[in-house]
DNA sequence: ACAACGCACAACTGATCGGTTGTATATTAG
DNA sequence: CTAATATACAACCGATCAGTTGTGCGTTGT
């Protein structure tokens, strides 16, 4: 059970790779939904649509809130900027590559004086 | 075959979903890798990790130039960031219920005066 | 009280995934 | 020319995935 951070990306990563799971993610960073309103949007089960807001739920990208009988889904916009937080760190990796590009074309253009 | 932008982004996210391919990413973003030395770096065989990237260049995160019997991976910056654009695309969303709620709230403050 | 609603979960199914081994093909080194 | 290298790809396998149906259980409306 050790929860690295490898694993979160893994199921971060994962859970967004679904377009009715995007779509469930708009709909709840939008306003709270509960799980049947969100149900009624999409052309399959009821239980479908449960089983992917659990996936969002597990990975962290919503919360669920108890309002008598129905189960509030909110989206945490802090888990999607997490994610994009990942993609900004490969986006490190490449700019050092470029830097390290540009030291060679400076130390090239030094030997050529 | 109606390659939509869904399309895209479940290939980009389905991607990034496995720790093998996102750490293939870092190398490649940091410097054009061969097939063969990437693959000496997992623990796994060259067909596995040759499927890897197979999968990255599909989803367009990575493009392969041939260099006599290598194949050279670069990782492209571009796709990348056009991931990082979904996720702000999401926040926006987001930022829109937000900027609904401060109008509730205003109109409420109207009403109390 | 009780019928309807909202949700959770288990069991099942076909499809996809991540890995393997084996084979084929092109390129380079000696 | 031949052997070694680098890659591609097919076939296979167990695990996971995305969907289904069915069951159960707490909550609400009448």
């Amino acid at each position: 059970m050790a929860d690295n951070s490898e694993d979160r990306a893994d199921a971060l990563f994962h859970a967004l790779a679904d377009r009715t799971r995007r779509d469930i993610m708009r709909r709840v960073l939008a306003g709270a939904q509960s799980v049947s309103a969100l149900a009624v949007k999409y052309d399959m089960s009821f239980a479908a649509v449960q089983k992917h807001v659990a996936v969002l739920e597990k990975a962290g990208l919503l919360t669920k809130q108890r309002s008598g009988r129905e189960q509030l889904a909110s989206g945490d916009v802090e888990a999607v900027r997490s994610v994009a937080f990942m993609l900004t760190e490969l986006e490190q990796v490449w700019r050092g590559r470029i830097a390290r590009i540009d030291e060679l074309i400076a130390s090239d253009l030094d030997q050529e004086d």
